[in-house]
DNA sequence: TGTACATCAGTGAACGCGCGTTCACTGATGTAC
DNA sequence: TGTACATCAGTGAACGCGCGTTCACTGATGTAC
């Protein structure tokens, strides 16, 4: 049954590709390994071959989604030439797609409150992908001093974290897609 | 052992109270009946006297936990005469204080992407209790027309639970509060 | 290059544990006459 | 106002269940000679 190491290393990303929808789909501590490996494709007797520990595979899942939201970020610059970098990014962010789309998108939004619980290596995972996603925004600034820059993709990212948050916590799809349209206007300069 | 209805209401309240600290403190799905039961002072048999699941404690100390915000707003106009009362409710949220004391502060913050998958009587009440809060903020741009006062207040709820959120995720202190400083320069026009 | 052996990816059963919920019971409170 | 009875707040044991983790096992892969 043993797998080559090459078979064994796409069964781990297998894994924590699983993990990260499941995760930001249904929550942390409401997903179980069994679903999870399951979701992969797997028996869950194999999880500990791959990884020490439910919390080894968060700390993976928070660099590896960081990664997939800088990606996306990409895309929609891309996708949008028309627009300024960052009023690509804040549209693409902002959009009801990414709100009706957790299980694939920002895993800050998806996990921020289960990620200040996180333990040690968690959080630590958490705090890199973070920076790594500022520094992308504080990038597209421009010309715009590096530490002016940094603030201002601080404030912003933790706006539309907050709002695409909330925007998928109300019940009322009027008041969900005001609170994204606003929260747009504002960091558009509206 | 009967109690008087008096009794028993006190005991009711004090489920709530106790339920709203652990739930902030621990997250909602880490927080068992009994744990919650034992903080107020009570074992678990009792606690399906009071309410019919946890999802309907859950939906009671949503709507606690927004009353107790709104209090805090008021508390720290009250506190701050010289500040406008926006001014004062951005400060007293983006403070060191709150980010360190999550069981006795704001729930969004403290519980957003947790509410997100709460089912419809949670989510009802969180937004009930998101929209009052809104109200207040909203009144406190005074004399400014009501659609324009709630999205700016709508904006800036958003930016303040985002911050805090990451403040509390990122496990390196400069980082953490530096988002709360950008964040309240920029919602204070910095 | 071929052979013998060690390694280890993945399976599936099992572990102890704590979860949300139910229940029989107790006895003080509330109600009906 | 007093008495008899029904109600029900709170206790503590028990329920089935799924959790994270461990383990013996299988057999293909990797390694040493």
């Amino acid at each position: 049954m043993r797998k080559s190491r090459q078979e064994a290393a796409k069964t781990r990303s297998r894994i924590v590709e699983a993990a990260s929808e499941e995760f930001r789909r249904n929550g942390i501590s409401a997903t179980g390994l069994s679903d999870l490996m399951a979701a992969a494709g797997l028996t869950h007797g194999g999880f500990y071959r791959h990884f020490s520990s439910k919390d080894d595979l968060v700390a993976d899942v928070c660099a590896s989604a960081a990664e997939m939201l800088i990606a996306s970020i990409g895309k929609e610059q891309a996708d949008h030439p028309d627009k300024s970098p960052f009023e690509a990014t804040v549209e693409g962010y902002l959009a009801a797609d990414h709100r009706d789309n957790a299980a694939g998108g920002c895993p800050f939004a998806a996990l921020g409150s289960e990620l200040t619980r996180g333990g040690d290596a968690v959080r630590g995972a958490a705090t890199e992908g973070f920076q790594e996603v500022v520094g992308v925004v504080a990038r597209q600034f421009g010309k715009m001093r590096a530490d002016v820059a940094k603030g201002r993709a601080l404030s912003a990212l933790a706006t539309m974290i907050g709002a695409l948050t909330m925007s998928r916590m109300v019940n009322d799809p009027d008041l969900s897609a005001e609170i994204l349209r606003q929260a747009k206007r504002h960091l558009l300069r509206g």
